[in-house]
DNA sequence: TAGCAATATTTAAATATATCGATATATTCA
DNA sequence: TGAATATATCGATATATTTAAATATTGCTA
Protein backbone atom coordinates (compact mmCIF):
# COMPACT_ATOMS: atom_id res chain seq x y z
CA UNK A 1 0.00 0.00 0.00
CA UNK A 2 2.01 2.83 -0.90
CA UNK A 3 -0.55 4.93 -2.81
CA UNK A 4 -0.18 7.00 0.19
CA UNK A 5 3.43 7.52 -0.87
CA UNK A 6 2.75 8.15 -4.51
CA UNK A 7 0.44 10.63 -3.45
CA UNK A 8 2.62 12.48 -1.61
CA UNK A 9 5.20 12.37 -3.94
CA UNK A 10 3.19 14.07 -6.99
CA UNK A 11 2.11 16.40 -4.11
CA UNK A 12 5.37 17.33 -3.71
CA UNK A 13 6.17 17.64 -7.01
CA UNK A 14 3.81 20.26 -7.57
CA UNK A 15 5.34 22.27 -4.47
CA UNK A 16 9.01 21.72 -5.18
CA UNK A 17 8.00 23.26 -8.44
CA UNK A 18 6.33 26.40 -6.83
CA UNK A 19 9.12 26.79 -3.89
CA UNK A 20 10.95 28.83 -5.61
CA UNK A 21 11.10 33.00 -5.82
CA UNK A 22 12.43 32.91 -9.75
CA UNK A 23 9.36 30.63 -10.59
CA UNK A 24 6.97 32.37 -8.49
CA UNK A 25 7.86 35.40 -10.75
CA UNK A 26 7.63 33.32 -13.61
CA UNK A 27 3.77 32.56 -12.74
CA UNK A 28 2.79 36.12 -11.51
CA UNK A 29 4.15 37.30 -15.17
CA UNK A 30 2.08 34.91 -17.03
CA UNK A 31 -0.88 36.01 -15.01
CA UNK A 32 -1.27 38.64 -18.05
CA UNK A 33 -1.64 35.77 -20.59
CA UNK A 34 0.83 33.72 -22.90
CA UNK A 35 4.55 35.54 -23.47
CA UNK A 36 7.61 34.65 -25.54
CA UNK A 37 10.42 33.11 -23.63
CA UNK A 38 12.10 36.13 -24.80
CA UNK A 39 10.13 38.94 -22.76
CA UNK A 40 10.82 36.38 -19.89
CA UNK A 41 14.41 36.68 -19.32
CA UNK A 42 14.98 40.37 -19.38
CA UNK A 43 11.41 40.83 -16.79
CA UNK A 44 13.01 37.83 -14.30
CA UNK A 45 16.67 39.70 -14.73
CA UNK A 46 18.30 35.83 -15.06
CA UNK A 47 20.43 34.31 -17.37
CA UNK A 48 18.75 33.06 -20.45
CA UNK A 49 19.77 29.09 -19.59
CA UNK A 50 18.75 29.98 -15.93
CA UNK A 51 14.89 30.89 -17.32
CA UNK A 52 15.07 28.23 -19.91
CA UNK A 53 15.81 25.71 -17.13
CA UNK A 54 13.10 27.25 -14.70
CA UNK A 55 10.69 27.03 -17.47
CA UNK A 56 11.03 23.74 -17.91
CA UNK A 57 10.66 23.03 -14.12
CA UNK A 58 7.40 24.69 -14.25
CA UNK A 59 5.97 22.73 -17.68
CA UNK A 60 7.24 19.51 -16.50
CA UNK A 61 5.31 19.85 -13.38
CA UNK A 62 2.45 20.39 -15.33
CA UNK A 63 1.90 24.32 -14.31
CA UNK A 64 3.02 25.64 -17.74
CA UNK A 65 1.74 24.85 -21.28
CA UNK A 66 4.49 25.60 -24.10
CA UNK A 67 3.81 26.05 -27.53
CA UNK A 68 6.39 26.63 -30.92
CA UNK A 69 5.89 29.70 -32.95
CA UNK A 70 8.61 29.77 -35.34
CA UNK A 71 11.91 30.19 -33.56
CA UNK A 72 10.35 31.54 -30.61
CA UNK A 73 8.78 29.47 -27.67
CA UNK A 74 5.12 30.92 -26.13
CA UNK A 75 4.32 29.52 -22.34
CA UNK A 76 1.16 30.25 -20.25
CA UNK A 77 -0.24 29.35 -17.59
CA UNK A 78 -1.87 25.66 -18.16
CA UNK A 79 -4.99 26.20 -15.31
CA UNK A 80 -6.24 29.15 -13.59
CA UNK A 81 -6.07 26.67 -10.84
CA UNK A 82 -2.83 27.67 -9.68
CA UNK A 83 -3.91 30.80 -8.56
CA UNK A 84 -6.38 29.24 -6.60
CA UNK A 85 -3.62 27.28 -4.54
CA UNK A 86 -1.33 30.07 -4.50
CA UNK A 87 -4.65 32.24 -2.86
CA UNK A 88 -4.76 29.24 -0.33
CA UNK A 89 -0.64 29.64 0.21
CA UNK A 90 -1.08 33.36 1.11
CA UNK A 91 -3.95 32.19 3.48
CA UNK A 92 -1.71 30.03 5.23
CA UNK A 93 1.02 32.22 5.15
CA UNK A 94 -0.87 35.30 6.56
CA UNK A 95 -2.98 33.67 8.96
CA UNK A 96 -0.09 30.95 10.63
CA UNK A 97 2.67 33.80 10.85
CA UNK A 98 0.48 36.76 11.99
CA UNK A 99 2.30 35.83 15.11
CA UNK A 100 5.55 36.37 13.99
CA UNK A 101 5.19 40.39 13.39
CA UNK A 102 7.34 41.00 10.56
CA UNK A 103 7.26 38.85 7.97
CA UNK A 104 3.07 38.83 8.15
CA UNK A 105 3.12 42.70 8.38
CA UNK A 106 5.05 42.34 4.45
CA UNK A 107 2.84 39.63 3.52
CA UNK A 108 -0.20 41.76 4.01
CA UNK A 109 0.97 45.23 2.77
CA UNK A 110 1.97 43.45 -0.34
CA UNK A 111 -1.57 41.95 -0.20
CA UNK A 112 -3.32 45.19 0.35
CA UNK A 113 -0.63 47.20 -2.72
CA UNK A 114 -2.59 44.77 -5.18
CA UNK B 1 10.00 48.49 -3.92
CA UNK B 2 10.82 45.14 -3.21
CA UNK B 3 7.39 43.93 -1.62
CA UNK B 4 6.71 41.63 -4.44
CA UNK B 5 9.91 40.19 -3.64
CA UNK B 6 9.31 39.60 0.20
CA UNK B 7 5.41 38.53 -1.13
CA UNK B 8 7.48 35.68 -3.21
CA UNK B 9 9.84 34.96 -0.82
CA UNK B 10 6.95 34.50 1.97
CA UNK B 11 4.91 32.50 -0.34
CA UNK B 12 8.13 30.13 -1.36
CA UNK B 13 9.03 29.51 2.70
CA UNK B 14 5.57 28.15 3.22
CA UNK B 15 5.76 25.79 -0.22
CA UNK B 16 9.10 25.01 0.60
CA UNK B 17 8.28 23.49 3.88
CA UNK B 18 5.14 21.36 2.73
CA UNK B 19 7.52 20.07 -0.64
CA UNK B 20 8.91 17.28 0.84
CA UNK B 21 7.16 13.92 1.13
CA UNK B 22 8.38 13.57 5.18
CA UNK B 23 6.74 16.59 5.86
CA UNK B 24 3.71 16.11 3.86
CA UNK B 25 3.61 12.91 5.96
CA UNK B 26 3.27 14.37 9.45
CA UNK B 27 0.95 16.72 7.97
CA UNK B 28 -1.39 13.91 7.18
CA UNK B 29 -0.75 12.33 10.33
CA UNK B 30 -1.75 15.37 12.73
CA UNK B 31 -4.92 15.71 10.79
CA UNK B 32 -5.96 13.13 13.73
CA UNK B 33 -4.90 15.81 16.44
CA UNK B 34 -2.36 16.66 18.39
CA UNK B 35 0.62 14.09 18.93
CA UNK B 36 3.66 13.14 20.69
CA UNK B 37 6.51 13.05 19.01
CA UNK B 38 7.37 9.83 20.03
CA UNK B 39 4.35 8.23 18.30
CA UNK B 40 5.50 10.70 15.18
CA UNK B 41 8.99 9.25 14.88
CA UNK B 42 7.56 5.38 14.44
CA UNK B 43 5.15 6.73 12.46
CA UNK B 44 7.73 8.06 9.88
CA UNK B 45 10.32 5.29 10.81
CA UNK B 46 13.08 8.14 10.07
CA UNK B 47 15.53 8.91 12.82
CA UNK B 48 14.50 10.63 15.95
CA UNK B 49 16.57 13.86 14.95
CA UNK B 50 15.57 13.68 11.41
CA UNK B 51 12.10 13.65 12.66
CA UNK B 52 12.61 16.40 15.86
CA UNK B 53 14.02 18.59 12.27
CA UNK B 54 11.13 18.01 10.05
CA UNK B 55 8.73 18.98 12.93
CA UNK B 56 10.71 22.52 13.41
CA UNK B 57 10.84 23.07 9.89
CA UNK B 58 7.12 22.87 9.79
CA UNK B 59 6.75 24.71 13.32
CA UNK B 60 9.14 27.75 11.79
CA UNK B 61 7.06 27.78 8.86
CA UNK B 62 3.94 28.45 11.06
CA UNK B 63 2.08 25.08 9.65
CA UNK B 64 2.47 23.27 13.05
CA UNK B 65 2.18 24.71 16.83
CA UNK B 66 4.53 22.94 19.27
CA UNK B 67 3.47 22.57 23.24
CA UNK B 68 5.32 21.14 25.88
CA UNK B 69 4.30 19.05 28.57
CA UNK B 70 6.36 17.53 30.77
CA UNK B 71 8.93 15.11 29.16
CA UNK B 72 7.03 15.23 25.84
CA UNK B 73 6.57 17.94 22.96
CA UNK B 74 3.13 18.01 21.13
CA UNK B 75 3.16 18.98 17.94
CA UNK B 76 -0.27 19.73 15.97
CA UNK B 77 -2.04 21.75 12.87
CA UNK B 78 -2.25 25.38 13.22
CA UNK B 79 -4.70 25.51 11.14
CA UNK B 80 -6.94 23.81 8.88
CA UNK B 81 -6.17 26.14 5.87
CA UNK B 82 -3.34 24.04 5.06
CA UNK B 83 -5.55 20.95 4.24
CA UNK B 84 -7.27 23.63 2.02
CA UNK B 85 -4.07 24.26 0.63
CA UNK B 86 -3.42 20.89 0.11
CA UNK B 87 -6.90 19.95 -1.47
CA UNK B 88 -6.02 23.02 -4.09
CA UNK B 89 -2.54 21.32 -4.28
CA UNK B 90 -3.95 18.19 -5.60
CA UNK B 91 -6.40 19.77 -7.80
CA UNK B 92 -3.69 21.10 -9.58
CA UNK B 93 -1.48 18.31 -9.85
CA UNK B 94 -4.93 15.89 -11.19
CA UNK B 95 -6.20 18.42 -13.53
CA UNK B 96 -2.70 19.58 -15.17
CA UNK B 97 -1.42 16.10 -15.00
CA UNK B 98 -3.92 13.52 -16.63
CA UNK B 99 -2.83 13.95 -20.01
CA UNK B 100 0.51 12.59 -18.40
CA UNK B 101 -0.80 9.48 -17.98
CA UNK B 102 1.25 7.62 -15.67
CA UNK B 103 1.55 10.53 -12.52
CA UNK B 104 -2.62 11.30 -12.68
CA UNK B 105 -3.67 7.54 -12.22
CA UNK B 106 -1.67 7.48 -9.31
CA UNK B 107 -3.26 10.67 -8.12
CA UNK B 108 -6.61 10.08 -8.92
CA UNK B 109 -6.74 6.60 -7.45
CA UNK B 110 -5.03 7.08 -4.09
CA UNK B 111 -7.32 10.50 -4.00
CA UNK B 112 -10.23 7.84 -4.79
CA UNK B 113 -9.50 5.26 -1.84
CA UNK B 114 -9.74 7.85 0.60
C1' DT C 1 23.04 27.41 -48.36
C1' DA C 2 25.27 30.57 -44.94
C1' DG C 3 24.55 33.09 -41.10
C1' DC C 4 21.83 34.89 -37.44
C1' DA C 5 18.44 34.62 -33.62
C1' DA C 6 15.86 32.20 -30.10
C1' DT C 7 15.86 28.30 -27.08
C1' DA C 8 17.30 24.21 -25.10
C1' DT C 9 20.90 21.34 -23.17
C1' DT C 10 25.24 20.29 -21.14
C1' DT C 11 28.72 21.10 -17.75
C1' DA C 12 30.68 22.68 -13.65
C1' DA C 13 30.79 25.25 -9.35
C1' DA C 14 28.46 27.04 -5.34
C1' DT C 15 24.91 26.48 -2.21
C1' DA C 16 21.25 24.20 0.06
C1' DT C 17 18.89 20.00 1.93
C1' DA C 18 18.06 15.54 4.01
C1' DT C 19 19.64 12.29 6.93
C1' DC C 20 21.93 10.08 10.75
C1' DG C 21 24.89 9.24 14.87
C1' DA C 22 26.49 11.54 18.79
C1' DT C 23 25.95 14.84 22.23
C1' DA C 24 23.46 18.25 24.97
C1' DT C 25 19.37 19.77 27.57
C1' DA C 26 15.38 19.25 30.21
C1' DT C 27 12.16 16.81 32.99
C1' DT C 28 10.47 13.11 35.78
C1' DC C 29 10.95 9.80 39.29
C1' DA C 30 13.18 6.83 42.62
C1' DT D 1 20.88 13.84 43.79
C1' DG D 2 21.27 10.43 40.12
C1' DA D 3 19.35 7.50 36.59
C1' DA D 4 16.16 7.23 32.90
C1' DT D 5 13.45 9.27 29.27
C1' DA D 6 12.11 12.60 25.63
C1' DT D 7 13.53 15.89 22.57
C1' DA D 8 16.57 19.24 20.49
C1' DT D 9 20.93 20.46 18.55
C1' DC D 10 25.49 19.64 16.45
C1' DG D 11 28.67 17.73 13.04
C1' DA D 12 29.47 15.17 9.11
C1' DT D 13 28.18 13.22 4.76
C1' DA D 14 25.56 12.34 0.71
C1' DT D 15 22.45 14.17 -2.47
C1' DA D 16 19.93 17.72 -4.85
C1' DT D 17 19.30 22.45 -6.51
C1' DT D 18 20.42 26.80 -8.48
C1' DT D 19 22.94 29.31 -11.50
C1' DA D 20 25.71 30.74 -15.48
C1' DA D 21 28.97 30.04 -19.28
C1' DA D 22 29.58 27.34 -23.20
C1' DT D 23 27.67 24.47 -26.70
C1' DA D 24 24.06 22.43 -29.52
C1' DT D 25 19.75 22.73 -32.05
C1' DT D 26 16.22 24.60 -34.77
C1' DG D 27 13.99 27.82 -37.78
C1' DC D 28 14.22 32.09 -40.20
C1' DT D 29 16.12 35.10 -43.82
C1' DA D 30 19.30 36.98 -47.11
Amino acid sequence: MSKMKDLLECRAGVLKALSDPVRLKIVEFLKGGERCVCEIIPFLGRSQSTTSKNLDILYRAGILDRRVDGKRTLYKIRSPKVFDLLKEVDAVALEQLSSFSKTARILEESLKSK
